[in-house]
DNA sequence: ATGATGAAGTTGAACGTTAAAGGATCAGAA
DNA sequence: TTCTGATCCTTTAACGTTCAACTTCATCAT
């Protein structure tokens, strides 16, 4: 293995120098130097040795990408279209600043802290955050800088990139009362529990509200996760005297089940019962008909994220800041007049 | 921060009686002292510091996943679910025997290499390779040991888990020979560049052959990736006096944008287009119809990835070996009899 | 001539851990 | 008694890099 020393032998100067160009100290080293320095680099092949790096200077310019295990599920998270392509987004956007992406599944805040301190990790990045407890605990637990997406806490400093979701929910509903349906449900895997969650069903409440509607329980559908949810709210549905028109979905594949679940079970979509979905990822567009989704932009959603942690990595002050971005209803085919 | 020399200090012992607890050296340090050791470490929440282990061992216990940059497409390899899933089953496998995973989308060989150094990587292992020129590169160049999903190459000394991709492609058009069908296209990425490919087109050809059939040129449909490949294969059908009754497609993906765009431009699946996909990842049981496909064993397929690894990397004289899993149609509703 | 300033380097210690070899103690055999 | 071997623990040096402090030498104002 080549290192420092021999390329400062080879060079004819200490190793300092070498790091000083290693670290761009343009002031400590003289352009002559540098470039015969470099040129002797690239000849060796030489890359400096992170671990080394790392020792003394406590940081080892790593971040990690925290996928917490849903029990619900049992595949790992980045199965989710969603999930994948947003942690997709971020390994290229840190990469580009120089950073390395770890990829950490965890069920317990302590294994995290764990890794955390063994890496010395210079932050985390939690996706897909499921139980409040465990999000909140690890917020304020947490040694490094780091940026929770799509969920927040009023009474904890932290950096958070969320969407609108009330407006999300609102707009999904407002524009079904808008295509003339009165009788709209929502499914979600858990109301009450995730804030998120609960922004998008209190928007939902909103818009139903405006056009002066009662809230119908029995179509609440709660605890219904992925496709199979979905399918079980189809299912549900076929059984009923009275059923929605509509229905509200906090994420696409949740309704592209419902979609799929009411085409086994000969309801029509969008004639029967129009759905819409939460995201725009990737299943929006791959059924028939093609779902009609409350959109986000997820590369801006990766690029917020990664903003803030380097600030809040350069900086230590700032450890509060709490992004709010926009949501667009995505007009498609699984929304039908009234 | 609390180091070992704490725990050593507290404990009233060396420092490297404190490393041998922390190894495992049973051998080296008596039951009584290393409960006490334990009892410390514990009340202080000690873990040891990676960066000091890896620089004095030259090793980081660190794994690369690698994911080629396509340029087919602008997101990264993650958004595609047979991608994500293996990923996410392969960290948790590999966190299993106590390696962490980093994450890597590259273009270049050299700064895989330069990734590979910097960190000391243990091994890496490469996932969704599409060039050969660039993965035979890697495969000679890497100091570490290097598990290739997808791909194999006789001439050289690799370690490999693959499909039965002949066989896969075979079992496809037989199937649909046997369901009375006699024009078969075929669709894929780019036929003539990776061997998975072409092997699965050359089980395809045996098949057909079997049956005494030609092959038809204009029903091969070459360099078409994605959804939107096959949305373009629909286009190029409707647009045919005549066309196949059935199609072969070597992803889920693709063949799901074949069922949809066919659905757009009114050609009926399966009555008029039967459709077969490969790998039954998510997209197969999300769309109406189900995509019929040959399906593989994913969490398989990757324990046997991590099983090579761990293996090579125990033993430097296993470096070659090339695993072959085996595929099973999966019968759903995208095939029709004729 | 003197001293202040700054540019371009060097030196030595430190980061937290482990490998290799060495030392103390003691039981049991010669 | 002395030697042997085993058990348990310690000492020293190293891994590759950076930090802080120091040196050298040239320049330039006084």
């Amino acid at each position: 293995m080549i290192t420092i020393k021999d390329i400062a032998a080879e060079a004819g100067v200490s190793v300092m120098t070498v790091s000083n160009v290693i670290n761009h100290n343009h002031a400590r080293v003289s352009p002559a130097t540098e470039q015969r320095i470099r040129a002797i680099m690239e000849k060796h092949n030489y890359v400096p040795n992170m671990a080394a790096r790392s020792l003394i200077s406590k940081s080892s310019h790593i971040i990690a990408v925290l996928l917490p295990i849903w029990h619900a599920s049992t595949a790992s998270m980045l199965l989710d279209p969603y999930t994948g392509q947003l942690v997709g987004y971020l390994e290229e956007l840190l990469r580009e600043k120089q950073f390395y992406v770890m990829i950490c599944s965890f069920e317990r805040v302590e294994q995290v802290l764990a890794i955390q301190k063994t890496w010395q990790m210079d932050g985390m990045i939690l996706v897909m955050p499921h139980e409040d407890a465990l999000t909140r605990d690890l917020i304020q637990k947490s040694q490094a800088p780091l940026v929770v997406f799509d969920r927040h806490y009023d009474d904890l400093q932290m950096l958070s990139v969320c969407l609108d979701d009330r407006k999300g929910g609102y707009s999904a509903a407002k524009y079904l009362l808008e295509q003339g349906h009165r009788k709209i449900g929502f499914a979600a895997p858990s109301i009450y529990e995730s804030s998120v969650i609960q922004d998008r069903f209190q928007g939902y409440l909103d818009a139903l509200k405006e056009y002066g509607i009662a809230e119908r329980q029995d179509w609440l559908f709660d605890n219904v996760v992925h496709q199979e949810g979905g399918e079980a709210v189809a299912a549900a549905l076929a059984e009923m005297k009275e059923r929605p028109t509509a229905i509200v979905a906090t994420a696409d594949l949740l309704a592209c089940g419902i979609v799929k679940g009411c085409q086994e079970k000969g309801i029509r979509v969008p004639s029967e019962l129009s759905v819409i979905g939460f995201d725009d990822s990737m299943p929006a567009r791959l059924i028939t008909p093609e779902l009609t989704t409350v959109g986000q932009d997820i590369r801006e959603k990766a690029a917020t994220g990664v903003r803030l942690l380097l600030q809040a990595i350069e900086d230590d002050s700032f450890r509060h800041e709490h992004i709010v971005l926009d949501v667009k209803l995505v007009e498609r085919q699984s929304v039908q007049k009234r």
